[in-house]
DNA sequence: TAGATTTATCGTTAAATCGCGATATACGAA
DNA sequence: TTCGTATATCGCGATTTAACGATAAATCTA
């Protein structure tokens, strides 16, 4: 029951769900996703501990960035199942398809092309 | 978007979670609910409410007595696509194994069989 | 109609959640 | 080592949530 409230609960909060499927694009570091959403860094960390904690992505260091990434599923099967419908879902959502296409503005920031 | 987080709100509590898998058994009146929960009928009532309107549980007046079933999905896809994941989900789960052989008691209450 | 039973709603309290800024930590470059 | 950037954690308010008891509304029975 605890590992199944643990990814509904992760799934209830609009933000954690853009990143989900934002996700679904191209994986991203922590400074991307806070660019797209418009939250602060500490809220984006905390969302992303939340989604972690639940087996819905996974992260890698590479150099000074972490990159997030949806999970493989191998952590829970609830989120793995979850996953597979959020593959679908939302696709049609407004806001969600804004936050795609300033997707590749918000990736400058790690190419150090612009400075903020 | 909206509906979404609805139903998963409406799932990320294990009080209402437990509903779901009691409803899979059988109808249940709201008295039958609290039973088996244990918890205040005004409790009981707030939790079906929440599931209603997410689209996940019906209900139907019998008499005195409100009936509460799941619902057949037509009004809302992504209620429609959870319950039927839990209906393989958590069948495992101990506490849900003891509320489940408490029913056939619960319902006695609905016979007028017992009085309390 | 009056009383009993069942359920829904209201108001309150305690705990959890989400947001933020400030700060600590980790890494790469100089 | 020191500085700058990226991320995680801490601590704090504001909001939401879950629980309860009290009360209102609906229904059946006498």
């Amino acid at each position: 029951m605890k590992a199944f409230i643990q990814v509904m609960k992760a799934l209830s909060d609009p933000n954690r769900v853009r990143v989900v499927k934002l996700l679904q694009q191209k994986e991203l570091c922590v400074c991307e996703i806070k660019e797209v959403l418009g939250l602060a860094q500490s809220t984006v960390s905390k969302h992303l501990k939340i989604l972690e904690d639940a087996g819905l992505v996974e992260r890698k260091r590479q150099g000074t960035w972490m990159i997030y990434s949806l999970a493989d599923g191998s952590e829970s099967a609830y989120a793995e199942a979850m996953l597979l419908k959020l593959s679908d879902w939302l696709d049609d959502d407004r806001e969600l398809a804004i936050m795609r296409k300033a997707l590749p503005a918000a990736a400058l920031l790690r190419t150090c092309a612009v400075k903020n």
